[in-house]
DNA sequence: CCCGTACTACGATGGCTATCGTACGAGCCA
DNA sequence: TGGCTCGTACGATAGCCATCGTAGTACGGG
């Protein structure tokens, strides 16, 4: 169906991403959860360094929308596939947004984990 | 005490507000113009200001789910409900979160105004 | 006391979404 | 080549969600 050499993923232009999708994206714990680890290693991340308490299936899926959405990039290295925040069109776009997410969650970590004990 | 009626919403505290569900309530495009409206009016609105391209069933559904996680409050004044947005709240919980929300809809809308004619 | 206005409650419906298991494809390595 | 790992595709399912219409409740005014 395409070139074995060129296993390309399909992303939104930076003109295509939506602030609705964005939201949409990062209102589901995991896919905060994951956006939060990536942000925090500032580096390309393969999928399976994120120990997800779902299905591989479901991982998949939400990386996906992660992708589709405009809120990280993906490509292949081999078997892997790598993940990285697109970070610098979020920030173009919708300057302030992803830190003040970012920040937001890690307060609520904070405050979670503090009544929880 | 500022009850005019006795009908009362229930309403999150401060603390039960999850950064999720406030995503989640504003990633939907209705509710996110909803909400542009209330923090540029700056004063309580009431449902039927809101001329929204839905029913009255639907209109309902959406301010309900914005009070519902801690977006906005919500108040009988006699047969009229006022809506306000719950800015102290979320400021004090996630720092910016909301201006930069608010600022990225705007730059969106004006985006899609000017590309779409 | 009745009426109109504003909003709600309920039931239905179609679509989306999160989840899973299984079967498969692509690349690496011995 | 054969197997191993990583991730995908597909089908199924259950739950949520946006939407509607209709019928009903609450309140203020005549």
């Amino acid at each position: 169906m395409q070139n074995p050499t060129s296993r390309s993923l399909e992303h939104p232009g930076r003109d295509a991403i939506r602030l609705e999708g964005v939201l949409h994206a990062l209102s589901d714990p995991l896919r905060l959860e994951v956006v939060r680890e990536l942000a925090a290693a500032d580096c390309e991340q393969s999928c399976s360094v994120f120990e997800l308490p779902v299905s591989k299936s479901t991982t998949t899926h939400h990386f996906r929308v992660l992708r589709e959405n405009g809120v990280i990039r993906q490509i292949y290295r081999g078997t892997a596939k790598m993940n990285s925040l697109r970070r610098d069109d979020l920030d173009a776009l919708f300057p302030g947004l992803l830190d003040s997410v970012l920040t937001a969650a890690a307060r609520q970590a904070g405050r979670l984990a503090a009544a929880g004990g």
